[in-house]
RNA sequence: GCGCCCGUAGCUCAGUAGGAUAGAGCAGUGGAUUUCUAAUCCACCGGUCGGGGGUUCGAAUCCCUCCGGGCGUACCA
C-alpha cells in the first residue's frame, strides 16, 4: 500500500449513480435503487464514451415518465466532474460517459507504486474451499482431469488475489473399489522387479489388468443377454418403423423410429465393445490363461475392498504402502502445472465419519431403506440420494456429506467451490439439498461445473487409437510442438537466434503448457470445446502465445537498452495520454480490478483471459503507433516506457493467476 | 418417460440478472516493414443469433412451442 486510492472506475461511477439515483427517485416508489445502480456498464463501442447508464428507460417506466427527462434528471444529480467529462444522454436515455483523460493520468501513476496493480484487497473476506482436480490416485491422471485442475487453480489464485481465505483441496478417490483391484493384482499378478522399479507404473498396470480381467468375464456372461438386448431393439425399430408407415399423419411416429434407432445403435455398440473386451483377452495366451484361472476377479477384488474397508491388516498395510508412492506421483504431474493444494483430503480421510453421518440422516428421519438400500429422497427428483448400499457400503454421497460437515465444523468455511464436470449435476443438486436438509445450509456449495473437451470428430477427446489421453504425454507433446515453433521463429530472426539450447527448452515449457491452459481457460467453462493443437499453439490469435510475446516484447525494450525497471519506476515520470492509443492503454490497464472482480462472480476465468487478450492488443497497438526509444521527446518516452513496464506486469500478473508462466525473451 | 445443457459468420468460440449498428480468432482478400522482436499491425469480406409465436420502448438474452444435438437418470465415483 502506499496510501493513495485504488480506483476501480466500475463500482466508484456505480456509486455515485446510486447516490444520484437515492436523490432522484422517491423511496416509496423504488424501494431499493441498487439493481438501477449496477445498469451502469462499460460500453461497448468507444464513440458512447467509457462507461454507460442505461437505467433511465426502465426508470422512466416505472416513474411513469419519460426516460430523456428522466435521464436528464440523473446527469443533473450525478456528481461525477472529478472523474468525467460532462454526461451525454443519446438515443432513448443513455447516460453515456467519458472518464476525464487527467484523472487516467493520475490513477494510472497511482499504479506505478502499486505492488497490487490497483486490486485493493477484498473488505469483506471469506473463507473459500476450492475442490478441485480429485483424480483418483490408483490411475495416471489423464485428459479429463485437465479442466478440474486448470480452471480450479485459476479460481484459487483469483480469490487468493482478492484477499480472500483460501483451502485448495484435492479430494482424491483413494479409497474406492479401486484398491481392491489393486491389491488383488498385488497378491496375484505382481512384477517385483517392475515394481521395485516403477512402483506406481506396475501398480496401474495391476489396475489394467485386473480391470480387463473383470470386464471379459462380465462380457462373456453376458453375451447372450446382449445379443438379445439387441434383438429386442431390432425388432422395437421394425415395429415403429410399421407404426410410421400405417400413420403418415403421426408426427411422433418418426420420433419413435429414431429413438429406436438410437437403441439399437447402443445395443450394438454395447455389443461391439464386449466383444473387443473378448477379443484382446481371446488373442493372447497368457491373458487367456490369467482369465481361466481367475474366473472370479470381480467378485474377489470387491472382497478386497470390503476386507479393506473392514480394516484387515494385511490390505491396509498394503494400502498404507501404496499411497504415499501415489500421491507422489501425482505430485509431480502438479508440478508441472505449479499447482499446490492445502489439503489432499480424499475419501480415506472421512471413512471413519461415514457412519455418523448416516445415523445422523436417520435419527433426522432424513433417510429411509429403499431397496435394501439407505436413500435420501429430495422433494423433486426422483432419484434416490443413496447413502448407504444395500451391503453395506457407503457412497460417494456420504463421503461428500462428511466432507461438508467437515468444511463447516473444522475449516470454518463460508464457501466450497466443487470444481467438476457437469454431468454430476444432478449428483451436487441432490447433494447440497441433503446438507442444508440436515442443517449444514450455512456453508454456500457451488458447483462450478464445466464441459467436456472434444475431439475433431466432436465425441470425447481420445487418441487415434480410441484409449483416453494421458495428462502426462499431452503435456510433453504440446512442449514438443511448442519447441519446434520457438526453434523456427529464434532461427528466423533477423540479426540470427539469440536464445541457447537451454533457454529454448525453458521457453517451449513455458509456451506449451500455458498454451494447454489458456486454451481451456479461455472457453466459457460451461461449454464443450474441441480439442486442437493447432489453435493452442498457434503463432497468431487468441492465445497464451500472443499474451506472452507481448509481455517479452516489453520485457526485450528494457533488457536490450539496459534500462532497469525498479530504478524507472522511482524516477517519478509522469504518465502522459497523448495520444488514443496512449489513453486506451491506460484504461485497460486500469481495469485490471474489474476484470478480477468479473471473474469471482459467476467463477469464469474466461473473463481474465479475455481482458489479458485485449490487453495485449492495446499494447500491440500502442507499441505500433507510439515510438519509445525513438521518441525525442524524454517526458514522453519516460512516459511510454511507464507504460510499457505496467502492461508487462499486468500481463504477468494476471497469467500467473491463470497458473501460466512468462518467459523474459521468446 | 423424466431432468439438465447446447444450437450465434465457412471453421473454432465470446456475448445471456434485456440495451444503441450482434463481437473476436482462424480461414479468405488487400495493404503496412531498410522491425524500439512481423510470434506484429491496419482495412475489407462474411450472420434470417436453429424455426415460429409471445412479453417489452427495446430480445441472441426472458416465456411458450416445434426442430436438431449432447448428457444424466438406484446402489461406480
Amino acid at each position: 500500500m502506499n496510501g493513495l486510492e485504488r480506483m476501480n472506475f466500475l463500482s466508484e461511477l456505480r456509486g455515485r449513480l446510486r447516490n444520484a439515483l437515492t436523490d432522484l427517485v422517491p423511496a416509496d416508489v423504488i424501494a431499493d435503487v441498487g439493481p438501477y445502480a449496477e445498469m451502469l456498464k462499460p460500453t461497448q463501442d468507444p464513440k458512447f464514451g467509457d462507461f454507460q447508464a442505461n437505467c433511465a428507460m426502465s426508470l422512466g417506466k416505472a416513474l411513469k415518465r419519460p426516460p430523456r427527462d428522466v435521464a436528464t434528471d440523473i446527469a443533473a444529480r450525478l456528481k461525477v466532474d472529478d472523474l468525467c467529462d460532462p454526461p451525454e444522454i443519446a438515443g432513448p436515455g443513455f447516460i453515456n460517459l467519458k472518464l476525464r483523460t487527467e484523472r487516467l493520468v493520475t490513477e494510472a501513476a497511482a499504479l506505478i507504486s502499486d505492488d497490487r496493480l490497483g486490486v485493493a484487497p477484498i473488505a469483506a473476506p471469506r473463507t473459500f474451499i476450492v475442490d478441485y482436480s480429485s483424480p483418483n490416485v490408483a490411475k495416471p491422471m489423464h485428459v479429463g482431469h485437465l479442466r478440474s485442475t486448470v480452471i480450479g487453480q485459476a479460481l484459487d489464485r483469483v480469490l487468493r488475489f482478492l484477499g480472500h481465505r483460501v483451502f485448495s483441496d484435492n479430494h482424491v478417490g483413494d479409497w474406492g473399489t479401486q484398491f481392491g483391484m489393486i491389491i488383488y493384482g498385488y497378491k496375484h499378478f505382481r512384477d517385483d522387479a517392475a515394481y521395485q522399479t516403477a512402483p506406481v507404473a506396475e501398480l496401474a498396470r495391476l489396475y489394467r489388468l485386473v480391470n480387463q480381467l473383470s470386464d471379459y468375464h462380465e462380457a462373456v456372461k453376458t453375451a447372450t443377454a446382449l445379443d438379445a438386448a439387441a434383438r429386442m431393439a431390432e425388432a422395437a425399430l421394425l415395429e415403429a418403423h410399421r407404426q410410421a408407415a400405417a400413420n403418415p399423419k403421426d408426427k411422433d411416429a418418426p420420433k419413435a423410429v429414431k429413438k429406436q434407432e438410437a437403441a439399437v445403435a447402443e445395443a450394438k455398440a454395447a455389443i461391439h465393445s464386449a466383444k473387443k473386451k473378448r477379443e484382446t483377452i481371446d488373442s493372447d495366451a497368457a491373458l487367456r490363461a490369467l482369465a481361466e484361472a481367475h474366473p472370479q476377479i470381480a467378485e474377489l477384488a470387491r472382497q478386497e475392498t470390503a476386507k479393506l474397508h473392514a480394516g484387515d491388516a494385511e490390505n491396509l498395510a498394503l494400502w498404507k504402502t501404496f499411497i504415499p508412492q501415489c500421491l507422489a506421483a501425482l505430485e509431480s504431474m502438479y508440478d508441472r502445472f505449479g499447482v499446490k493444494f492445502d489439503l489432499t483430503l480424499g475419501e480415506s480421510f472421512y471413512n471413519p465419519m461415514l457412519a455418523g453421518i448416516v445415523a445422523d440422516l436417520k435419527a433426522k428421519d432424513l433417510a429411509k431403506k429403499s431397496d435394501g438400500a439407505t436413500c435420501v429422497f429430495v422433494e423433486g427428483n426422483a432419484a434416490p440420494f443413496i447413502v448407504q448400499k444395500a451391503d453395506g457400503a457407503f457412497t460417494y454421497a456420504t463421503t461428500d456429506l462428511a466432507t461438508i460437515r467437515y468444511r463447516i465444523e473444522t475449516l470454518k468455511a463460508d464457501a466450497a467451490l466443487y470444481v467438476v464436470d457437469a454431468r454430476q449435476g444432478e449428483h451436487f443438486q441432490l447433494l447440497f439439498a441433503t446438507a442444508k436438509a440436515m442443517g449444514y445450509g450455512q456453508l454456500e456449495c457451488r458447483h462450478v461445473s464445466f464441459g467436456t473437451i472434444l475431439g475433431d470428430d466432436r465425441r470425447p477427446f481420445k487418441t487415434r487409437a480410441g484409449d483416453t489421453v494421458g495428462l502426462e504425454s499431452l503435456l510433453d507433446e504440446a512442449i514438443a510442438r511448442a519447441r519446434a515453433i520457438v526453434d523456427e521463429n529464434d532461427d528466423g530472426k533477423k540479426d540470427g537466434p539469440e536464445l541457447d539450447a537451454a533457454t529454448r527448452a525453458d521457453v517451449a515449457e513455458i509456451v506449451g503448457i500455458g498454451g494447454v491452459i489458456y486454451a481451456d481457460l479461455h472457453h466459457n467453462r460451461d461449454s464443450d470445446y474441441i480439442f486442437s493443437w493447432d489453435k493452442m499453439l498457434a503463432k497468431t490469435g487468441d492465445t497464451a502465445t500472443y499474451i506472452q510475446y507481448a509481455y517479452a516484447r516489453v520485457r526485450g525494450i528494457f533488457a536490450r537498452n539496459g534500462i532497469d525497471a525498479d530504478a524507472l519506476r522511482n524516477t517519478g515520470g509522469a504518465i502522459l495520454l497523448n495520444t488514443s492509443a496512449e489513453r486506451q492503454m491506460a484504461l485497460q490497464l486500469l481495469r485490471f480490478s474489474e476484470a478480477l472482480n468479473d471473474v469471482v462472480v459467476d467463477y469464469r476465468p474466461n473473463l481474465l483471459t479475455q481482458y489479458l487478450y485485449d490487453t495485449a492488443n492495446s499494447f500491440a497497438t500502442f507499441y505500433e503507433q507510439c515510438p519509445i526509444l525513438k521518441e525525442p521527446d524524454p517526458a514522453v518516452r519516460t512516459s511510454r516506457l511507464l507504460l510499457c513496464d505496467l502492461t508487462a506486469r499486468v500481463l504477468k500478473t494476471g497469467l500467473n493467476l491463470l497458473g501460466i508462466r512468462v518467459a523474459e525473451k521468446m
